[in-house]
DNA sequence: AAATATTTTTAGATACACCTAAATCCATTT
DNA sequence: AAATGGATTTAGGTGTATCTAAAAATATTT
């Protein structure tokens, strides 16, 4: 059997960074959008793109941006594996605040030890979302079924329970922490504005609130 | 207020060895010890001190070996704190062996946050000693006090409590499993046999084992 | 379709952390 | 005091991961 390939942390950033951008997408990612998410220049990822196109984690076709092969996605899914766990451990062991936990997370999710990963994995009761609601992939990588929609894709009077977040800011977690608006809390969508798309979200009988767009856009939920 | 440095993976487990290395002596870290217990070259080693020392962590003359300064042995300290309370949450939490846990508490004693630091400390019941019965220093950097002296100090009739290894290789903890030493056991030396120096000790009222010096040197215990 | 703008790649440097081989220093031994 | 042997340093080189500046390719506008 092969030795498992170890790879650097630089080289496990750019798998996590081009499995977010070439999600779905026709064209994968560009270098561009590659640089701006992991602040550096367009050059140093050529560079890198190709070092990793060499040890078969990518595609790379000259202008054409990059996909991820089977190799890529399973490496870069171990990593996201990793990153949620520890996530769920820094906040439901350590009491750390959901908007505190990324930059941790974004350490120890390179650390080498298959062993660890899947007794911390048991330790934390075998979670199958992480404090944001991202779901986490399996030892073998497998998601869990998701339902999972936004908030904005809902029409007035829909009961509703919140499952997770598209964006994971410090700014929007402490936004939705401020407006008691929690993974599993359960409202029902009172009012939609036209003018702005903004919303009179009901929480409890005498609590409701009004959010943006933007909060509806970025805010998972599914209905009850 | 400084920002606090921040220092490579490899600075700092230079800035480890040489800890370990130069504790109490006059003439301080020689380049070859030094080289030898990082699986390094010695040239290596010269590049690494001289920067090291512009650096301000430790001071170095030609040819006459390296000390590390104040803010180096800080810096030191910070990296031990660090793995010794990994260790304990890999053997208390995860149900690791004591034998089991140095690789990978090697990678996480360079994870950068001081607050996980000490809520992980927290989490753990403030611990003083590592599995291995290593102090474990506090977050100014002062050890706690210790009573460890080597079992091979003690003469016949003295009753003793295993507190802690000398050495830690996986070979030694395991031969220490096979024949329950633990921490904590307690023992009477029955007879020192001056041949070898090897010891009968008695674990219990049917129970003795014949150890020989090398076991009994890199025991600690204390009297009790 | 030509001109312009944007994106991407190439070329050439730099810092870090290593290496080998050769030179130098230091401590002994003779 | 000279010679020898071991430790240490220097010199020169490698791979990784970055950078700036310039060139080339692609996309967009006129």
């Amino acid at each position: 059997m092969l030795q498992q390939a170890i790879y650097t942390y630089a080289e496990e950033n750019y798998l996590k960074a081009i499995h977010f951008l070439a999600e779905g997408k026709e064209k994968g990612a560009s270098t561009n959008e590659i640089a701006a998410r992991l602040n550096t220049k367009a050059s140093s990822v050529t560079d890198m793109i190709q070092r990793l196109s060499d040890k078969g984690l990518l595609t790379y076709e000259k202008y054409q941006g990059v996909h991820l092969t089977q190799e890529g996605v399973r490496v870069a899914t171990r990593i996201i594996r990793k990153h949620r766990l520890w996530e769920v451990f820094l906040v439901d062991k350590l009491q750390f605040k959901w908007d505190e936990v990324h930059d941790i997370a974004e350490q120890l999710e390179h650390i080498q030890s298959p062993a660890l990963t899947e007794r911390l994995y048991a330790f934390l009761g075998y979670p199958q979302y992480d404090p944001h609601g991202d779901p986490i992939p399996d030892a073998s990588g497998a998601f869990p079924e998701q339902n999972r929609n936004q908030l904005s894709d809902f029409k007035v009077g829909d009961r509703v329970q919140v499952t997770g977040v598209k964006h994971t800011s410090p700014d929007f977690l402490q936004f939705l922490e401020q407006h008691h608006l929690y993974l599993g809390t359960e409202l029902t969508i009172a009012e939609l504005f036209p003018y702005d798309n903004s919303m009179r979200l009901q929480l409890g009988p005498k609590k409701a609130i009004n959010v943006s767009q933007m909060v509806s856009y970025n805010l998972f939920v599914k209905k009850i």
